[in-house]
RNA sequence: GCGGAAGUAGCUCAGUGGUAGAGCAUCGCCUUGCCAAGGCGAGGGUCGCGAGUUCGAAUCUCGUCUUCCGCUCCA
């Protein structure tokens, strides 16, 4: 089993350079020298991001009875984050030992004339504001009043809609509300590739219950759904664990803890963060607001203010990690005994950007560019797919630098009996098609 | 943000003051015809960006941006 210990299998250069040569993940703004923190998703990158989403999204949102969509705005009011904590949180004003190099909190330093930790006196930097939360002006008008933040979460957008939402949607706990959406935060260390960036998406789900005993119950059963989503997709389950926080660990108003962690070449690293959330949010905003976001209890005729049952998970570190997990260098040898190694993305089907390419063998035989032509046209209304041509062991090995799960080829046979090979990624074995039947073929294998 | 290292073609690098190079990759043509790396040809770099020194800067100096490795936070 693999270790945080044992070498990595692959190494962030082997990734950078095939998410780069292949156009899956771009540096944002790289030809002005680029701008740290932020990425773009290239051709391939944006659709295997989308797939993500929509698995996600699938079993979270449309396979589950309980569960309401949600898509708020990445600008709200300002009193919203002071209510969640985040502008004292993430507003510090700090300064700097030049002696010493340590950092600490303006407030927090007694003798501002002399550094507590190195003795240097007149070593400190001037006092500098530390703003993780991305700020802007709502209005043409900059001045102080018009200053609102670029949301540094997503989930504060459910808990401020929380009655709207559950009044027009008729809903009861337990009940969820799932949001998909890009949060800004001014991380002091972008890095690790698209692992800590200062734009990034988030998939939460926040699913409310009522205080009735059976909220660790709830609890549990979302981390269950959470680690079968992840293994129904394929993550290597030695790569994966879900780790229980103890009560040091969390929040003092939080309950119960888990972290999915995936193993990187650098470590484990944080993708999700499922967290038993007791009434915290929803009372932190009744307070400020003085709006009252409880629930009536017909049974009991009380009002009460539900549990939550968070699911946060950083979509960028999702698709990082399906990218990294799929990713292998395979060394084989050729039914010519010759020694061969390919490089091959092991997408789960549904993941995968193409699904199924279809070549021509040769590019100067017109009737065969045409019937692959036809056969990538009929397949794509059902499937993702891709037309190429020319060396067939150069098309192979492209396609499984991108996880194509099957090739479809046209050949000579083809233009005689309608027939074409395909070929699957993982075995590299390859089964002769009857034309008529390459769509059940391949609707059954995806 | 702080300390250390590094930025030359898509990638890996050579080139240490005198008008930018190689291999691979990409594109075109030919060849082959079921697991890449045969042949011919083409495109592609104001050497991260900006300033300074110099007759002349990829090369020396300063600034800046980015990346990598440490400190710190999170999805």
């Amino acid at each position: 089993m693999e270790t945080a210990e044992t070498p990595a299998r692959v190494t962030m250069e082997e990734i950078t350079a095939l998410a780069k040569r292949r156009g899956f993940i771009f540096q944002s703004s790289e030809i002005y020298g680029g701008i740290n923190g932020f990425w773009d998703y290239g051709p391939l990158g944006a659709v295997l991001k989308g797939n993500v989403k929509r698995a996600w999204w699938r079993d979270t949102v449309e396979l589950r009875s309980d569960v309401v969509a949600f898509d708020s705005a990445i600008v709200m009011h300002p009193l919203v984050w002071k209510a969640s904590g985040h502008v004292d949180a993430f507003h510090d004003v700090m300064i700097d030992c030049k002696v010493c190099k340590h950092r600490f909190r303006y407030d927090q330093v007694p003798d501002k004339s002399q550094c507590p930790d190195c003795g240097s006196k007149g070593s400190f930097t001037e006092p500098r504001n530390f703003n993780l939360m991305m700020r802007t002006w709502v209005g043409p008008m900059e001045d102080t009043s018009s200053v609102a933040y670029l949301r540094p979460e997503t989930a504060q957008g459910i808990f401020v809609n929380f009655k709207n939402i559950y009044q027009s949607a008729r809903k009861r706990p337990p009940f969820g509300v799932a949001q998909i959406g890009k949060s800004f935060r001014n991380e002091i260390t972008p890095g690790n590739f698209t692992f800590r960036l200062r734009e990034f998406e988030q998939a939460e789900l926040e699913y409310f219950v009522p205080d009735d005993g059976k909220d660790m119950d709830a609890f549990a059963e979302w981390v269950e759904r959470r680690r079968a989503w992840y293994a129904s997709y394929g993550i290597a389950a030695e790569r994966l664990r879900f780790y229980e926080l103890g009560a040091a660990e969390r929040p003092h108003y939080a309950k119960a803890g888990v972290d999915v962690e995936y193993l990187f070449p650098w470590g484990w690293g944080e993708l999700e963060s499922i967290a038993h959330r007791g009434t915290y949010d929803l009372d932190a905003h009744m307070k400020l607001s003085g709006k009252d976001l409880r629930f009536f209890d017909e049974a009991t005729k009380t009002h009460y203010t539900p549990l939550l049952i968070e699911s946060s998970a950083g979509v960028d570190r999702t698709v990082l990690t399906f990218l990294i997990d799929a990713y292998e260098r395979e060394r084989s040898v050729d039914p010519n005994g010759k020694e061969t190694e390919r490089t091959v993305l092991r997408f789960h089907p549904q993941l995968a950007p193409v699904q199924v390419a279809v070549f021509s063998l040769a590019r100067n035989k017109p009737e065969l560019v045409e019937r692959a032509v036809n056969i990538e046209a009929a397949l794509r209304p059902s499937h993702r797919t891709q037309y190429d041509e020319g060396n067939i062991g150069q098309l192979y090995r492209r396609q499984d630098e991108i996880g194509t799960p099957f090739c479809v080829t046209v050949d000579y046979e083809t233009l005689a009996d309608g027939s074409v090979t395909v070929r699957a990624r993982d075995s590299m074995q390859q089964d002769r098609v009857a034309g008529d039947a390459l769509h059940s073929y391949l609707g059954e294998k995806l």
